[in-house]
DNA sequence: AGCACGCCGACT
DNA sequence: GTCGGCGTGCTC
């Protein structure tokens, strides 16, 4: 007699496919056990589930079909990573199947039986000589740690007094720790502690190590795997992220899964690997906001972090030298004196004695108008330059200028199809749109008035760079060669491998001054610049989001950690690192703050000014967005939304505070006009608890008449920007 | 979301 | 006469 078995799959998130789908199997399927599916005329990869607590009974007249086949040789996805997938699930309000089986390398979704089994076969010695079959015996099992007989000598760096300190905190306690340690005070050298620490308690532990950027995991690779190859073997570290071919996802993937990996690397989708021996999880610049994923399920992946090393009993470690308020805000003493939710551990100091840069700002008002650099930092660029030290010059935006300008009759290279302009890349005479990426060639003349002469308005990166190049062209180094600038964006490093080509031109020496966007300020160890500018940061400033203030700190300080991470190479220059800011604020908070390098106070202001004002922390966030033909049709279904709500006076609803919708900062994308709502409350568990609740009535709605020409809506729990 | 079926315009 | 446009509807 067969069994019913509740299968994970991946229905779209706004179906009215259910949660669970049941099917027949002449088996019990055990939870977690990947199978594949019929759906329709198609075949799905699934997950089998725990039976609902109470099943929904089957659409009238449905028959259920059977279970296609069980992914052969794999163990079932174990009961904490699926305590993991229900958590998001509920939490970002998607379905579990999406989540289940977005978690899992894509190359699983449309394998067959046989190809898997193909896939985890041994590799057949080719011929049986003797030799190989000699090889094949002293090599250990492919499921075993590999272990040499005698430990290698452990190539580990001595630790410093706070490093040893902070060590020994992490060992003694629970956890989670926020790890609070300015740039190059050797956080990366604790997290390896950390690491080694829990793999050498457990022969079979495993750790999940994060970081924000894919353009980051290279290096930290690198530091794991000398460190811990000769331990563990090579195939005890592995890496997870978008930029791996789809057999590389999957290798990891299962290299996890099987537990012959020990150590994890990757990025924020790393958090749902099959990690079944869990026992440590760092989250490196736990700040950033990379982590929170802007798609599809949006979660964020520190948040899970947490959740998933309390779930596992695997300790967590949030570091960074300027933390998320969240965070910051979670392990500061309650006000009942009570300690914080994460225990703090500051590691203040540099390492080497290099001191932090000393921050200059300099007042635009009191530069000559319309030029981008200003006198006294262009000179500072070029003495650098004639001493052989190097610069990085940084602005958050690339192409030549944001805009083409008529003077005659005030046309501008408006974006047909997005409430954006389009961006001027010289490089290739092109106009580009940056959000739904429309290109068009650069018009001779004004496509309005005829006007052979359409100016630039503003600057981007390749403009800084142009100008620079010209500006130090008689510029010489001590080599006596000219200066060379370089500059590196999304738009010089499309190609694979260009990044690391110019990081590596970079770290030779080869550039003394290099232009780039915040892709160069986060983390990358420069080991000679003395000077970093941020050239306009002010925009940020002017942001009607509430969290500007603390993202431009974060890359300020980040992008000043540039700067003189070297200290005995600062010192022979006998030079002091410098960050170079251009304001037109020179007086504003966020730059005092910042010339003090003094993260606690700045964090203490805003977080004072987020109570006061009722924000995050203090408060907890959804917004709902609609997108649709027109701003009328999105805004109404979102009204729709909220009277639906009230109508059937939904629990929790009192709880909830519900803003009216607005259009988004950008309203129209590729012809779509979009809306959203932001929704607070003081609890969070009363929030999830209402979107819950609403969440079918969005379903419902989005099927009533006038709303069907919505072209989708979605849930942001905990966004970060509004 | 896929992937069907279904009913009307310009082409080998 | 077909190829194919995307509107509507269904999937355990």
């Amino acid at each position: 007699m067969p069994h019913i078995a509740h299968i994970a799959v991946q229905t779209p998130a706004h179906s009215a496919v259910g949660e669970l789908l049941s099917y027949a199997s002449e088996e019990v399927l055990p939870p977690g056990t990947l199978v594949r599916v019929p759906l329709g005329r198609r075949e799905l990869l699934g997950v089998v589930w725990e039976p609902p607590a109470a099943p929904a009974p089957l659409p009238e007249g449905l028959e259920l079909r059977s279970v296609a086949c069980v992914l052969p040789g794999l163990a079932p996805l174990d009961a904490g990573w699926r305590r993991l997938v229900a958590f998001a699930a509920h939490y970002y309000q998607r379905s579990v199947g999406e989540i289940a089986v977005t978690a899992l390398p894509p190359q699983l979704r449309d394998m067959t039986a046989e190809q898997l089994a193909r896939r985890l076969a041994p590799p057949k010695p080719a011929r049986k000589s003797r030799k190989s079959k000699a090889e094949t015996e002293t090599e250990p099992q492919a499921c075993e740690p590999v272990r040499p007989q005698q430990p290698a000598a452990i190539p580990s760096i001595a630790l410093s007094a706070e490093q040893a300190s902070v060590f020994a905190q992490i060992e003694q306690s629970p956890g989670p720790f926020l790890l609070y340690g300015s740039t190059g005070s050797g956080k990366t050298e604790v997290y390896l502690r950390a690491v080694q620490a829990v793999l050498e308690a457990n022969p079979q532990a495993q750790a999940l190590v994060m970081v924000p950027e894919i353009n980051l995991t290279p290096q930290l690779e690198e530091r794991f795997t000398a460190r811990f190859a000769p331990l563990y073997g090579a195939e005890a570290v592995v890496s997870m992220h978008s930029g791996m071919t789809n057999p590389q996802r999957l290798k990891s993937w299962l290299a996890g899964h099987t537990g012959r990996a020990r150590i994890v690397l990757g990025t924020r989708m790393a958090i749902f690997a099959s990690l079944p021996r869990l026992a440590l999880i760092v989250v490196d610049e736990e700040h950033d906001a990379s982590y929170k994923q802007q798609e599809g399920a949006r979660y964020s992946a520190r948040d899970l972090a947490v959740w998933r090393g309390r779930d596992a009993g695997a300790k967590v470690i949030l570091g960074s030298a300027t933390p998320s308020l969240e965070s910051w805000h979670a392990s500061s003493p309650t006000a009942q004196g009570g300690p914080g939710r994460y225990l703090r551990l500051a590691m203040p100091g540099r390492i080497g004695a290099a001191a932090l840069p000393r921050v200059r700002l300099v007042d635009m008002t009191q530069q000559p108008r319309k030029a981008v650099f200003s006198p006294p930092l262009l000179e500072a660029i070029t003495a650098r330059v004639q001493r052989g030290e190097q610069s990085l010059v940084l602005l958050n935006r690339r192409g030549f200028a944001p805009v083409l300008f008529c003077a005659d009759c005030g046309w501008k290279s408006d974006c047909p199809h997005c409430s954006a302009h389009q961006v001027f890349h010289k490089g290739d005479r092109t106009l580009r749109c940056h959000h739904c990426g429309f290109t068009q060639r650069v018009p001779f003349a004004c496509p309005s008035c005829g006007n052979p002469d359409i100016l630039p308005l503003g600057k981007g990166t390749e403009q800084l760079e142009e100008e620079l190049e010209r500006v130090l062209r008689n510029v010489q180094r001590p080599d006596g060669n000219p200066a060379r600038v370089a500059r590196i964006d999304a738009d010089t490093t499309r190609a694979k491998g260009a990044l690391q080509e110019q990081l590596a031109a970079m770290h030779a020496g080869d550039i003394d001054v290099l232009v780039g966007t915040q892709m160069v300020a986060k983390g990358h160890d420069f080991r000679r610049i003395t000077l970093v500018a941020a050239v306009q940061p002010d925009s940020a400033l002017y942001s009607s989001d509430y969290r500007a203030p603390e993202r431009l700190f974060c890359l300020l300080m980040q992008a000043a950690g540039r700067a003189g991470r070297d200290a005995g190479y600062v010192a022979a220059q006998g030079s002091r690192a410098e960050m170079w800011i251009q304001t037109h604020d020179p007086a504003n908070p966020v730059y005092a703050a910042l010339q003090k390098h003094d993260y606690e106070a700045f964090a203490a202001r805003q977080l004072q000014e987020r109570q006061d004002a009722g924000m995050p922390p203090y408060a907890f966030q959804a917004i709902v967005r609609a997108d649709a033909r027109t701003q009328e049709a999105a805004q109404a279904f979102l009204n729709a939304a909220t009277q639906a709500a009230r109508d059937a006076q939904l629990p929790w609803l009192d709880e909830v505070f519900i803003y009216p919708p607005i259009p988004m900062a950008v309203q129209r994308v590729a012809n779509v006009e979009r809306a959203q709502m932001l929704l607070e409350a003081t609890s969070r568990g009363a929030l999830l608890r209402f979107l819950n609740h609403w969440q079918p009535w969005l379903h419902w709605l989005r099927g009533q008449g006038e709303h069907r020409t919505i072209v989708r809506w979605l849930v942001d729990v905990d966004p970060l920007s509004i």
